[in-house]
RNA sequence: GGGGGGAUGGUCUAACCUGGUAUGAUACCAGCUUUGGGAGCUGGCGAUCCGAGUUCAAAUCUCGGUCCCCCCA
């Protein structure tokens, strides 16, 4: 009897990856990204990770899905310079002040120690916006709106976590200029539904947008707003933000035009930045489950697999031919698809597709072969709900609907999970309590505007939590509440939680 | 930033305390065999993070560096 049971759970344990990534996230994250082959840490520079093709190509579809998106939106693409002079970087004082400590310096080149140092880009803000200095002469040059996908370096000093936070990462950059101020606030607000259309409606990401305290801006930035996820451990993770930048960097860069009456006028800014390969993290760990990862249909690098199943006694031949025009069939459907051929036996396929989570398999016996059928296993399902037997015929419609209601369960999924870690509190004793089973908790709160950052700071120190600031649009405001922190009027509610 | 743990074939690991020929598994290559949930047999390739020190002798002891992981800020 025991014998039996150890043999059941070693079979289990073997069959599957089987780490409760709610329980055990890091163990989870960091065998999901050698086993599905998505990263190597092995790479000899602190911080920094070389992507493997599984995530690259992930990575690769999800640029062209937000480009795409920034295009419709009006925005052009450019490609800027990764070295930025030390006087450039210098002229915005807050930003200055904020990135400084992050910047890596280039102050070597050969043999010759540089005149001027250069800052590896962490941001390109002070790249881009003497360029819109000269590119801007009058109101016929706005809006100016341009984006860049590109690399950027920090130098993180907080612990790195491969994709969430890295030295070096990908990322897109958009940056815009207007003659008035109104349509640049309403160009942060495209930026919000640029947010949704793309991270949320494609990418199956749930987020809240958050007005970010006085304290936690943008360095040189008059608003910021930045979408926050939950992560399996309940910590939050800043997803796209999008700052209001005013005309503190025009006047600061000199990008002005002149106004119909012949006076100088400065720009109204914006920048918004999605990293991508940030948002790629937070997208397998959202959907993945004890099996390995998974990836909302359109962005799996291989949509369809076929594994053969030979068996001796029957001829392999005609099975295998079989496979072939089945491949083809689905090839020419558009879809991206892998017959595996190769020696192993199906258990070991099975498992080492559905590590890297391809949403539909096909299994092709002498059972199929002699209906003139398919077997379809799909991702998401346990072993005994998961296969159907489809029709040949059938197939384009099978795997459009599929797909579709694939993308359907992996978006309801991750809304339940993440609106299930979602309260609220109205008491320091309540919070406290509630910290240890929600990811995001709503509290009244006394301001977050500058006096605000004792009470948050308290909630820091004491509960590790961050004030992530109001909800963006959100009409509700505390009537007659106190701030659970000072018990002074509460102006608003918060959101606060552990983050990354 | 603080604390803790660690680095041995591609991966995991034994030997480290007590210095003396580096263990096993997996993966990979070849052959045979097998294939409906990670098959098996035989043979083969392949490693002590870097630098300095102690010593007849260092994976092992000492110091410095690099990198990784975990917890906390």
């Amino acid at each position: 009897m025991f014998k039996q049971r150890v043999f059941i759970i070693l079979t289990y344990l073997k069959i599957y990856m089987n780490i409760d990534k709610q329980k055990n996230f890091s163990e989870w994250y960091n065998t999901v990204l050698d086993l599905a082959e998505l990263s190597d840490i092995r790479y000899n520079v602190k911080g920094c990770i070389v992507i493997r093709p599984w995530a690259a190509k992930t990575i690769k579809l999800m640029y062209e899905e937000y480009e795409k998106e920034l295009e419709r939106n009006g925005h052009k693409p450019v490609i800027f310079p990764a070295l930025i002079p030390k006087k450039n970087f210098d002229i915005e004082k807050e930003h200055v002040k904020g990135f400084s400590p992050e910047v890596f310096w280039v102050e070597k080149a050969g043999k010759e120690k540089l005149e001027e140092k250069l800052a590896l880009r962490p941001t390109s803000e002070t790249a881009m916006y003497q360029m819109f200095s000269l590119w801007i002469q009058g109101i016929v040059d706005l809006p100016l709106k341009v984006y860049q996908s590109c690399q950027v370096w920090r130098y993180e000093t907080k612990a790195t976590k491969p994709f969430f936070r890295s030295r070096e990462f990908y990322w897109i950059e958009a940056h815009t200029a207007f003659a008035t101020e109104k349509e640049a606030i309403e160009q942060v607000k495209q930026d919000m539904q640029m947010t949704e259309h793309v991270v949320f409606e494609k990418f199956k990401i749930p987020f809240i947008f958050f007005q970010r305290p006085e304290w936690d801006k943008f360095p040189g930035a008059q608003k910021t707003f930045a979408a926050d996820t939950l992560m399996p451990d309940k910590k939050v993770l800043q997803l796209p933000s999008t700052h209001l930048l005013g005309q503190n960097f025009s006047k600061a860069f000199d990008v002005g035009y002149l106004n119909s009456e012949g006076k100088k006028e400065y720009v109204w800014q914006t920048c918004y930045g999605p990293a991508i390969s940030r948002i790629y993290g937070a997208m397998i760990c959202i959907h993945g489950d004890e099996r390995g990862i998974m990836l909302p249909f359109e962005f799996c690098p291989v949509h369809i697999v076929i594994i053969p199943i030979l068996t001796k006694e029957v001829a392999q031949e005609k099975i295998t031919q079989y496979c072939h025009s089945v491949y083809k069939i689905i090839s020419n459907f558009g879809y991206r698809t892998i017959l595996d051929e190769s020696e192993n036996t199906p258990g070991y396929k099975y498992n080492y597709w559905e590590v890297r989570g391809v949403p539909i398999r096909i299994e092709i016996g002498i059972k199929e072969v002699e209906e003139g059928k398919v077997t379809l296993a799909l991702r998401d399902k346990k072993e005994k709900e998961q296969k159907l037997l489809v029709a040949v015929e059938d197939l384009s419609q099978r795997i459009r609907f599929e797909a579709n209601e694939f993308n359907k369960r992996l978006e309801k999924r991750a809304i339940d999970t993440f609106q299930g870690l979602q309260t609220s509190a109205y008491s320091i004793e309540e919070l406290e309590q509630k910290a240890k089973d929600f990811g995001l908790i709503k509290i009244p709160f006394c301001s977050i505007e500058a006096n605000g950052e004792t009470c948050a700071k308290f909630l820091k120190d004491k509960y590790s939590l961050d004030v992530r600031g109001i909800k963006y649009l959100d009409a509700e405001k505390p009537i007659e509440r106190k701030c659970i922190v000072c018990k002074k009027e509460a102006k608003e509610f918060v959101y606060v939680a552990k983050q990354y």
